[in-house]
DNA sequence: TGTAAAAATGCAATCGTTTGCAATTGTTTT
DNA sequence: AAAACAATTGCAAACGATTGCATTTTTACA
């Protein structure tokens, strides 16, 4: 015990306290420190303006002295907030390959720079979704306040079971779809009708779609594809949809096959991510196809290594950054009982060399 | 309240809860409808053996029916135990491009899967560094249990004061560095030495080290990098180390200026990551340097698209998913209070087209 | 100087689990 | 059938912070 009878015979109450490495400090030694009460001192250190500024200089300088921090296990429990946000990134429909996205990792990144700034912590998860139980087990344990979900992937259908229970909660998915919870994403539509257009502009005349149509956010997409391609009256055959996950691999497997069962009937493509460019790339390298004059080519997102590639990659960048904000933006506001809307974030078209421009 | 005084009068108590959404159940509550004690119902959940089979399965039954969870914040507050690792990206060297490296991603990702099978959970950071308090904000707050630091930087000087404090970490780095901290990270000294071996072996001559010596993961494979150098008789001058930081950016410009400046006086490069092999295999591509006749590339990582690249890197492979299954474990001896020690992980050489083989 | 109002602080209950110990119930053994 | 023992379960006190309300101190005003 830190407890000292003889406090008031000293002008300095703490000078008897000699540092006890063993014992964590409480909230309640630092007030018997200070001479005040608990209450006095939690209010300090929350900077409660009922307390005097200069009893609140004090606590504090003694809680910094002391390398004081709260309890956050006991305060959570008292006001039944975290402050903590759980990010799931919701790769069911993924293969082991997608979470080395770089474009994943930039969002995570971004999230939790946003969710610092309004003083909330990340609690990373990628594998509880496959519980069927997860926002149950990080809302109503007490885990976290809110959650949000990178990604809709082709069914949301544990997504909207959260969304029923009216959890906090906001999904980077496509904003446009008719769901009974917020999502923040981008303008999937009019991505795909820009990079269909640019090509079309650049003189593609038979534009390979390469990326799964079913997939919430690129279903978006290829409706903007096919809008472009009909209003330049450009072909719209099945066989220009190729359908495949969203990792290079499946990318360079499906182009190479195209190829080989089928030739060079396409003289552009627009892909459903930067890795998937990367790998139809490759695939189309490795035949001495020119880039792009034989097909040009569009990838999405805009990783760093977009222009690092050999031709630098024409993308349609997605604005991160924003996204994030938005995201935490929209969740704090649910906190507040405030009103929320998906939220389109807009993108930009970075011509480079794998297109002519 | 859920209270009901009529309990005994039936068979089954749960039968007169009416389930009332708006109060969250508690583990009181699930005792009440289980007829137990909350001291029974809370050892039956944790599977305590002394209490018997059956009512632990009725207890854990109606636990689920109900989609009852425990209340993380007050079972911390009571065990003093959160099941939480914070990880912190030591990122302070780096410029704001190096989060996007996609190798920092596999570490994250590997590190959750390797937690999430222990029972423990992510807390992400990479902006508390700069806060030079931590250690103390995670760990003495009841934040999380321990803390995986990824990167030593240059300077483990705060890496260090928290060593000192005795408070469980674990860092991924130099394992052979001399520190008072658990280290578990590559061989970076054979990482460097096989690497110049391979491009010794391929016939390079003036071979360029693209990386800062100063940071202590990369003076490791500097160190094999002169090993291997001296060993063969090849050329060891001052010129042929480019210090830069470890982004594809700074890669990038060092080489072409280089080049600029002094001409193409190497024939191979050994590199600090992918990525930076990838900046300066740009830089080269836009001289039409022949790659890998003119020079020849080794990178470090192996990132999933080192092998997208035209032509694919050849690179020294970091076995990412042991190295934090190791950290967990090393971390988890020390809650347990067992010895740890530092760890080396093995390396492999990965050798494609930017390297003749 | 006395009194009312305002400002500052303290008391004590509470958040929901866990756990040492005591109490109860059930099973053997003699 | 009583005694001794083992197997189950319950009681009640923590864990450390927050907060409504009561209380004390200070300031303002008459």
């Amino acid at each position: 015990m830190l407890g000292n009878k003889h406090n008031y015979l000293f002008l300095f109450a703490e000078s008897e306290y000699n540092l006890k490495m063993d014992k964590k400090l409480t909230l309640a030694d630092i007030a018997k420190l200070a001479g005040v009460s608990t209450s006095t001192a939690s209010r300090a250190l929350n900077d409660n303006p009922v307390i005097k500024q200069a009893t609140r200089d004090k606590i504090k300088a003694l809680a910094s002295k002391y390398n004081f921090s709260i309890n956050a296990a006991a305060s959570r429990l008292r006001t039944q907030k975290t402050n903590v946000i759980a990010v799931i990134l919701n790769l069911i429909d993924h293969t082991e390959q997608s979470i080395s996205d770089p474009f994943l990792l930039k969002v995570v990144g971004e999230l939790n720079q946003a969710l610092n700034n309004k003083g909330y912590e990340l609690l990373l998860s990628n594998s509880f979704m496959a519980s069927d139980d997860w926002a149950n087990y990080f809302l109503t344990s007490s885990r976290a306040d809110g959650i949000i979900v990178v990604g809709q992937g082709k069914s949301d259908e544990k997504i909207d079971a959260v969304a029923r229970t009216g959890l906090p909660m906001v999904v980077w998915g496509d904003p446009t779809s008719d769901v009974d919870y917020t999502v923040v994403g981008s303008d999937n539509k009019l991505g795909g009708y820009i990079a269909t257009k640019h090509l079309i502009d650049n003189g593609c005349k038979n534009i390979v779609f390469l990326g799964d149509p079913e997939h919430m956010e690129l279903a978006e997409r290829y409706k903007g594809y096919r809008q472009a391609l009909s209003e330049a009256g450009g072909v719209l055959e099945d066989r220009l949809t190729l359908s495949i996950d969203i990792t290079s691999t499946a990318a360079y497997e499906k182009i190479s096959e195209t190829i080989l069962h089928h030739g060079l009937f396409f003289d552009g493509i627009v892909t459903s991510s930067d890795m998937v460019a990367l790998g139809a790339l490759k695939a189309l390298k490795e035949r001495y196809i020119g880039i792009p004059n034989e097909v040009a080519i569009v990838g999405f997102d805009d990783i760093a290594m977009a222009e690092l590639f050999h031709p630098s990659l024409t993308t349609i960048r997605q604005n991160v950054k924003k996204a994030a904000e938005v995201m935490v933006n929209q969740l704090v506001h649910q906190f507040e009982g405030l009103p929320t809307q998906s939220t389109v974030i807009d993108i930009e078209l970075i011509p480079r060399n794998s297109t002519r421009h």
